[in-house]
This record gives structure tokens, sequence and C-alpha cells, in this order.
DNA sequence: TCTGGGGTCCTAGGACCC
DNA sequence: TCTGGGGTCCTAGGACCC
């Protein structure tokens, strides 16, 4: 049995924690550059808020319905994810941190009535850290996704579900009557694993409700689609074709992309972004332990303005597997200096560290005279060290701009709500 | 004016091999 | 008239996830 602990509307209720005031009032979290909505509170989904619809094209919302939207803030939003996941690890005997909000528990071996000790585990996450969870429970994955979806949706449309579903819900204990019930009450699209595309797709071949897929047959599903729509079916059967991954191997490419504030058209800034954009990648390339054989950079245009477009990607392979931020930088830069050309106006532009291997991988090779440089890796333990210690930012590459300087591409956050748990300066003060 | 960012997996098709 | 068969590896693109 697997269970599925998944924080509501996440990063709307770690505002809420520190922002008492916007309870029971629609509230939106939007994507960097203030984009589009990411999270919405109850009361915005009533409203009629699309989960990623642009901001310019809900704003009127703020002044009609007294929506209010913060920009994303994802120091707190991780934060309050590890004190969240702690707490939720009590609930089995192992967790796979799926996402930022979701964990997985896997509940072999777990004594009792599953869902009492859900809800003593749900209210325990809310009365320590003030973020409210569903919690699903189900033979495999999928369906304590599943489950976890209708323990949500139970709890905020009344009349969705039977009420006795909402906030825990157990499909494992459920009769075959009652079980079919929830099936055909939820779309196909609700699966996970079934996306937009797919889903059109059984819709018109007359599948619809849950129901209708798990009777579906697994070589039509295969045959049609393919083994990822095949395993998603078997899994809803009851058959776990999922396990728990709760040791995560090491990520195979690293990215760090970002929109513009405003559109670049100068080199200078783009070499400054890039910069900025491999530094980062090369922190996390770091912090896995990872040592990257490509990069890869981009600059693009706006597909949603209408300007002369623009997207070329330019591939720089390393002489040798590095994580030192000099050498990936230039890189990057050089990349960018071959596919730049003037008179565009870029929008976004990002690096992706590829062809990732381990840094205890030592590569046999004949000596050129440039040999990897001990004093590099030490330099760049130190950077990481003082960045830690200060903050990042407290030593960067002067090629990445000066960052006490509001910088050309730097992206717009009017709305950050402050970093509550994680910086001094911001720790909420309680006065008597 | 204004549309996110960071990932994974699967498949088809081409290059290449004998 | 008529142009093999079987295999691997790599990559690009699609679909999906949050």
């Amino acid at each position: 049995m697997y269970a599925l602990v998944d924080g509501n509307n996440f990063y709307v209720s770690c505002e809420r924690v520190f922002r008492p005031d916007l309870k029971h009032r629609p509230v939106i979290v939007l994507s960097n550059n203030d984009g589009c909505a990411i999270a919405r509170s109850n009361e915005a989904k009533a409203l009629g808020v699309a989960m990623g619809a642009p901001w310019f094209q809900i704003k009127h919302l703020e002044k009609q319905a007294g929506l209010v939207a913060l920009s994303a803030n994802f120091e707190l939003y991780g934060d309050m994810s590890d004190r969240m996941m702690r707490i939720a690890s009590a609930l089995g005997h192992g967790q796979e941190i799926y996402s930022i909000d979701e964990s997985f528990i896997d509940l072999t071996g777990v004594p009792g009535d599953l869902v009492a000790h859900s809800h003593k585990i749900r209210s325990r996450i809310l009365q320590r850290t003030g973020i409210p969870c569903g919690i699903g429970i189900g033979a495999t994955k999928t369906l304590a996704k599943l489950a976890n979806h209708v323990a949500k949706t139970a709890e905020r449309k009344p009349g969705s579900y039977p009420e006795q579903l909402a906030q825990v819900c157990n499909l494992g204990t459920m009769n075959q009557t009652e079980l079919e019930s929830v099936l055909r009450a939820t779309e196909v699209q609700e699966v996970w694993g079934v996306g937009p595309r797919i889903s059109k797709q059984l819709n018109e071949g007359g599948i619809k409700t849950v129901l209708d897929l798990i009777q579906m047959d697994v070589a039509a599903a295969r045959r049609g689609w393919s083994v990822g729509l095949e395993r998603t079916i078997r899994e809803l059967q009851g058959t776990p074709c999922i396990g728990l991954d709760d040791a995560p191997s090491p990520k195979q490419e690293i990215a760090c992309t970002r929109s513009f504030g405003k559109p670049v058209s100068d080199f200078d800034p783009l070499r400054e972004a890039v910069t900025e954009f491999a530094s980062r990648a090369a922190i996390k390339l770091r912090k896995q332990c990872s040592l990257a054989g490509h990069i890869k950079v981009f600059i693009r245009t706006s597909p949603f303005r209408d300007v002369p477009q623009f997207s070329r990607f330019a591939m720089v392979p390393l002489l040798r597997p590095t994580a030192d931020t000099t050498v990936l930088a230039h890189a990057a830069v050089m990349g960018l200096k071959a596919i730049y050309r003037s008179n565009f106006k870029l929008s976004k532009a990002g690096v992706i560290l590829m062809d990732l291997q381990s840094d205890q991988v030592k590569q046999g090779e004949l000596d050129f005279g440039d040999a990897v440089d001990g004093s590099r890796v030490r330099l760049m333990s130190a950077m990481d060290a003082l960045n830690h210690r200060f903050g990042r930012g407290a030593v960067y590459l002067a090629s990445a701009g000066n960052k006490g300087i509001k910088r050309a591409w730097s992206m717009k956050q009017e709305r950050r709500t402050p970093a509550y748990t994680t910086r001094l300066s911001d720790i909420p003060v309680v006065r008597a």
C-alpha cells in the first residue's frame, strides 16, 4: 500500500501561514516574472482562475473580486516543504519526495487503521506547519494519487464524492460498489500519467471515466498509445508497476533558464545572464557531485509577441568533464557568441548542463600540460562555502554583472513576501 | 506592456555496423 | 522484371509531471 501526502494549494497555503489575513480570500501565487498563476486558493479557483492563467488576463479580478496575487517566494516554499516532509515521513517506513508539496509513503507493515493514522499525521502537519494536506491511500502509486485527488476534491467541492472521503481517502478498503461509483465520478484526465493529449484521444474513443479506463484492454492501450498508458491501466487495476524511489538518482540534466523582465537585444546583458545561469547550474552540479560533459545555451524571442522570431541554441562540448564555474561560464559565453544576432528582442535565455557523470570517475588521459588543477576544485569549494554562509551572491564571477545594480535582464517580482523562515532579517516579530 | 521553470521517459527514425 | 536482413546506438521531439 502507498499513501500520497499532498499540500493543498501549497504555495498559497505557505503564504497564508504568515499572512492570516489572506485566509478565506481569493489568493494566487504567480510564476517568475509575475507571469502567470501557478497556485490558487480554493476561493481563486471558484472565481474561475485557471492554472497557468496569464496575470495580465486576470488582473481585473484584483479590483473586481479582491483577488490577491503574490510573487513566487521559493525560498519560503522550500523551507516549508522540508518541515512538512519530515512530519509526513512518520506515516510509514519509506518516503519518496516527489515534488515540493507531495511525497509518497510506503505503508507496508503499518499496523492498524490507516485512515485514522493518516488523519493523525494530517493534523500534526497542520498544527506544526500550518499547511493543510490531503492524503490518498491505494495499492499502487497511481491509485494513491487518485485517492488523493478524491480526498481533496471531496473537501473542496461538497457533493462531488461521499463526504467521509474528504481529507483522507483509502481506495483499498472500499467495497466494489463504492469503488465503482468513485471511479465513475472521476474523469480520465485526473489520472496520473494521462495528460490533455491522451485524455482527448481516449474521450474520442468513448473512454471518459476512470472506470472506463480501468476496463480497457491493456494490449490495445499499448498498441494505440504506449507502454506508459499500459502501465497506468495496470496500476489502476491494482498491479504495482512503479516502485517507491526513496533514493533518487542524480539528475541527468541540470538547467537554469529564465525569462527576462523586459526584452534584451544587446550582447553584454546576455553575457551577464548566461554567466549567471551557468554559475547557478554549476552550484547544483557540484551539490550532486557531478561533472558536465556538454553545456547547451539558448536564446529566444517571445513566441507570444508579434515581433520577428528568433530561437537558437549551441551545444558546447567541454574538453573534459567539469564542475568548474569559470570553465562552464566561459563555454556558455562561447556558445552565446556563436548564436547571437543583434536586432532581436530576446525574452529568454538558458543554460543546460548535459552528459553528467559522477565526479568520482577518473578518466585516464594524456597530459597535455593542462590537466585538472586541484586548486580550481578548492576554489569552487571555497566559493560554495562563502555563498552558503553569507547568502547567495556573496561571491560571483564579474562577468555576471554587478549585482548591486539593477541588471537589464533581471526578472520582475513586484509582490514578493519576506523569507520569513530562512533570513534573520525577515523573521516576523511578535509584539506583546 | 504583460504568457514559468525544471525535469523524466518513450518512440520513431536515421546512421551505422556486419 | 530487379535493390537483404538484423541489429545497435543516438537524437529529436512529444508527452507527461509538478
